[in-house]
Formats: C-alpha cells, structure tokens, sequence
DNA sequence: GTCTATATCTAGATAGAC
DNA sequence: GTCTATCTAGATATAGAC
C-alpha cells in the first residue's frame, strides 16, 4: 500500500511539473523536491526519468484508446461528434506535456515513438471513419484524394491544438476556451463539405459553443 | 574576411546538425568538432549556443519577411497562391529546427519568443489578407467568424507542419513530397469555400501539384 | 522503502598561450 | 583568430546506512 501510494505521488508529481514547465526544465530532483521524497527513494522506484515519462504515456494510452476507436456509425449527430472531440481533448490537455515536446520525446525514447506512431495512425483512421459515416449517410460530399487530405488536416489539428494555444497565451490551458476554440476549428474543417440542413446544424453548434463554452 | 567566414561557417554548421539532429541533441562541441576548429574558437565568436540559434533565427527572419507581406489584392489566382506557399515552405523547410521544437526554444530564449509571436501575429494577418482579397473578389462565401477560424487553421497547418510531416516520415524532409502534401492541405482548406470555377481550379491545381511534385 | 551522500558524466563556457 | 586545457554547474543515477 505505501509501495504504490510512493509510485503514485511521483507520477502525479511529475506530471503536473511537467505541464507546468515542460518536461526538459523538470529534472529528477525538482520531482523528488516537490513529491517531499529523496531522489534516491525516486529512483528506487523508477529507473530513469524516461522511464517516469513512458509509465505517463501509458496511462495516457490506456484512457485514451477507447476514444479512438470509432466505427463509422458512431459520430453522425453533431453533439456526439461535439462530445467525442470534447472527451478527447480534455485527456489530451491533461497530459499536454506530451504533445508540447513531441519531436523530442519521439526522437529520445523510442517507445514512445512506436506508441505514439501507432495511436496516429489509429486516430487518423477514426478520423477517416467519421468521415465514412457522414459520407454513408449522405452528408457530405467529398472526394476520396480530398477526404484523405481533409483527415490529415484534422489529425494535425488533433495533434498541435496544444503547443498552437500556447503559442498565443503560454498559460492560457488552465482555463477552457483555448480547448473550445480548437473543437471548433475542426467542427468547421468539416462543415463547408457538408449539404443542409446538417451544415447549419454542425456549424450553429461549433459557433454556440464558442459564445459560450462548456 | 577570415573573420567572417568561421563565422558564417559555425552558422552553417549549426544550422545543419540542428536540422539533422535536433537543436537540442547538438552540443557546442559537436558543431566545433564538424566544422574543424576548436570549441573556444567557436566561443570567440558566439556567446553561447542560444546566440547561435538567434542569429540563425535572424536570417531565417530576414529572408521570410518579404513573404508574409501580403495585402488583399496580391494573391487571387491559385497559381499565385501556390508559389507563395511554396516559397514560404521551402524556406521554413531550410531552418525546420526552429519549428520542430518551438516550445522549447520559446520557452528558454525570451527574444525568440517575442519575435516568433511578432511573426506567427504577421502571418496571421497575411492569410486573413489573403481571403479578404478572394472575398472581395467575389469568389469566396464565408462568414466573418468562420473567416477567422480558417485563418487560424491555416496559420496552425503553416507551423506545424514540419513536425507533422517528421512523425511519420522522419527523414522525410530531404525529398519534396511532405512539403507537397503540407501546401495541398492548406489550399484544400480554403476550396470548398470557394465558387466554381475557382473552386475547380483550386482543387484541380492542388491535385496535379500532389500527383506531380515540382 | 527511504534516506544521505556521492559518483559520474556531460554540456556550456572561460583562461591564457600562441 | 585560434588553440589547448580546464572550470563549473547541473543532471542522472548509484551505494550503502537505516
């Protein structure tokens, strides 16, 4: 029991230092400080630092995959493509250290790398099947070249929404219109491929959410 | 003369282990050891790296400005808005280091933080230009909010790409086809706002560029 | 499991001779 | 301007006592 709660702290610990600071400023013994631990007691329990990093990753992973596994039936209503998108970016937001050092994490701890390739690969095929969907369902129109790109458009949207808000306000993920505004940029990739009375609908929604979001 | 050329062949140097390697996997000693002097040499004429990564980060500023100078009348034909694009990628292409880890950069350097924000402001300005021209030219249909959340879409398409393109295809930059499909996916984004025949002009020139790369 | 103390290593940066 | 030699700081990680 005190075996876990320890295991639990650093990785709570680490976790907020590294939303707050970026993970390259946070070192081993600023974790240990703040978790009121001995860095050696940190490193009986992890490895290495990069082993802290892949042990977050995972538990990113393991609440992340159910969100991405969409069939082409499921996000037909805007609200639930509305909600799904809402779902998914929370998560993400909670462990934004991840997708604010991409390149280096990637290039630094080859896990991550396979992991983090292989959820993209998935993501850009839920994408892909919500577009199916609409598409079965006479929604939208769009060819296949232009549907394949339109997904890649999204899952880049998907993948920096983060870094790209922080750009413009570096505190600005505390509170939630940086997350609205970034839904709603990809509700409004879709929109213009689609026919009434759902353009309006999918549109209205994204806008209703920007006036006053969640 | 002497003088300037180790200079100029430090900056060279840096620039292109940073891009080979990443910016932050690159020592001082590293760039000294490819470039053939000695690491106080090389402390003679930089500060420190970060001076490295401003002065690099200055030129890149120099030859980039004259491209986001765009009014609303500049770019109406899809030929024009692609050579834009075009030289606008090649060039970020050249000093991808900056954008492949722009937190972390930012984060450490308050100068480059200020003027890469001056930039993304400017760049900004100049795609909101750019559908203001195609606007007034009665060629696109777009409400004011939907307006400016394209603008941000694209802006976001222009400055991550280059990390986007990577994650898939690590060495991918060397040949043109991430750029290709980078540019592709911004005009693609701005097509289905638009009414034909521009809209199939648009679309047919995006498609021939991505199956025949120039 | 946890601590203190310390080893190791590396990177950025400087000093001083030539 | 350039070199060699070296300093310093900070970070990861380990050893060994409790």
């Amino acid at each position: 029991m005190a075996k876990r709660n320890t295991k639990e702290l650093i990785l709570t610990t680490s976790l907020e230092l590294f939303n707050q600071f970026g993970e390259p400023h946070v070192t081993t013994n600023h974790i240990a400080d703040e978790a009121d631990i001995s860095p050696g007691n940190l490193y009986y329990h992890f490895r290495s630092k990069d082993d802290i990093v892949i042990e977050l990753f995972k538990r990113f992973l393991t609440r992340f995959q159910p969100l991405v596994e969409i069939s082409d039936q499921m996000l037909l209503q805007a609200e639930d493509l509305w909600f799904q998108l809402h779902l998914s970016f929370e998560l993400k937001g909670e462990f934004r250290f991840l997708y604010r050092n991409l390149s280096d994490l990637t290039a630094r701890i080859p896990d991550l790398d396979r992991a983090m390739r292989g959820l993209l690969k998935r993501e850009r095929q839920s994408a892909w099947n919500s577009l199916s969907g609409l598409e079965k369902a006479g929604v939208i129109n769009i060819d296949s070249r232009q549907k394949e790109m339109l997904a890649d458009s999204i899952l880049l949207a998907l993948t920096y929404w983060i870094p790209f808000s922080e750009l413009f306000d570096p505190n600005g993920m505390e509170d939630s219109s940086a997350q609205t505004r970034a839904i709603a940029r990809v509700l409004l990739s879709v929109t213009p491929h689609l026919q009434d009375p759902e353009k309006t609908q999918f549109t209205d929604l994204a806008y209703q959410y920007l006036s006053h979001p969640a």
